[in-house]
DNA sequence: ACCTGAACACCGTTCAAGT
DNA sequence: ACCTGAACACCGTTCAAGT
């Protein structure tokens, strides 16, 4: 019988991170932290400061997963790629937007991703100024995007038809909202999901515009 | 000395309210709110039906304080509106954004603000696709701006001198981080609300683009 | 040096008991 | 009908004790 892996920050980070995504921000807590990993909850302290550490730790080990940024394409390419990557990130691990209230400081993952983002702007001729709003509502409508997407009342691949189920809308008290879900549902093969899309080349194009003028 | 006015869930919402509005969400518990109201924590229960319920309950009103629609105004006027609306009502109750992932199906008052924003689009002329488009964007841009506002690492007067000091950047790491930071200290008077404005009018132009064309 | 048992001050919730 | 005391199964964290 081998003897027990020796704790360590990365690994109680590790089980952290793999209990958020099988059971949730609910489901994390130091006592459940240490049923990973075999362990009571009190030995965890020799590793991280407390809970906030752990947490801080465990964000900006999901920050990290966003991708490094291609500098060999235009500006609204890379920017673009950016966009995709954090919201794919925020999609995978629901749970970490929720987290972000908890950290006051940006850890040095989150700096290195407003830093790649800048320096995709600048590439591209934007101003220090202009980058700064770019940036702005770039990271508002990402993290927007990935907040009210995982607040929908259906399931992703389930189309509209939940929606109507689950809330059924009175008619008449809501008539644009009804209107709305009848053709998504007429349409058929409407997925919440291409939205993103759609929002994003508008802001792409808005930032275009400011940057041509 | 007065008998002890009776609970009701209104009043048991109105506790929750103020006690989430003085210490945030992680002060908000059952036994917190009995505390506000003089009983113990089990009599909420007569009440409400647990604590997810009361958390619904305490968002619905925040959200109900979403002001009413103008609907005198052009669409552009109307929509902008709602959205500063619903920005002033974040920032007014911080720690309700958090709330939002505990609810499922979106209540009553969240509905209505949905058909008053439906029905701005609709009349301003854009068809129920694009109306819909149009929502997704806004949303995700008002609430995502309202997140990382509330993320800042420095307060809102404060300026970007607290942020420097507080996050201590390396600049030959972070050169594009270290310029941006130079230019609004330079620039003096940087508030980073304004930048709301800013990205609204980019999203607007943006859906005005989309409806001439 | 690393881990833990017992303890403290908290949670949400149930249920039988009081008025 | 409305409120509550005691209890249960949980929290994060401290600290003295074990190896």
């Amino acid at each position: 019988m081998p003897q027990r892996e020796p704790l360590s920050a990365e690994r109680v980070v590790d089980a952290a991170l793999a209990v958020a995504d099988r059971d949730g921000i609910a489901g994390l807590s130091m006592r459940s932290v240490g049923r990973e990993l075999g362990v009571e909850a009190m030995s965890l302290y020799h590793h991280v400061a407390g809970k906030d550490a752990l947490v801080g730790a465990v964000v900006e080990r999901v920050v990290g997963e966003i991708g490094r940024p291609a500098l060999d394409v235009p500006w609204r390419e890379a920017v673009a790629r950016r966009c995709r990557d954090v919201r794919a990130v925020l999609r995978a691990h629901p749970w970490s937007l929720g987290l972000l209230e908890s950290r006051r400081a940006p850890g040095p993952a989150l700096l290195l991703h407003h830093e790649a983002m800048l320096e995709c702007l600048r590439r591209g001729g934007f101003s220090v100024v202009d980058a700064a709003h770019a940036f702005s509502v770039l990271d508002a409508y990402v993290y927007g995007f990935a907040l009210t997407e995982q607040h929908l009342p259906f399931e992703p691949g389930e189309g509209a038809d939940a929606m109507v189920e689950e809330m059924a809308l009175p008619r008449d008290a809501f008539p644009r909202l009804a209107e709305m879900v009848d053709e998504l549902v007429a349409g058929r093969a409407y997925d919440y999901g291409d939205e993103f899309e759609w929002g994003l080349a508008l802001v792409l194009d808005g930032l275009e515009a400011r940057l041509a003028r």
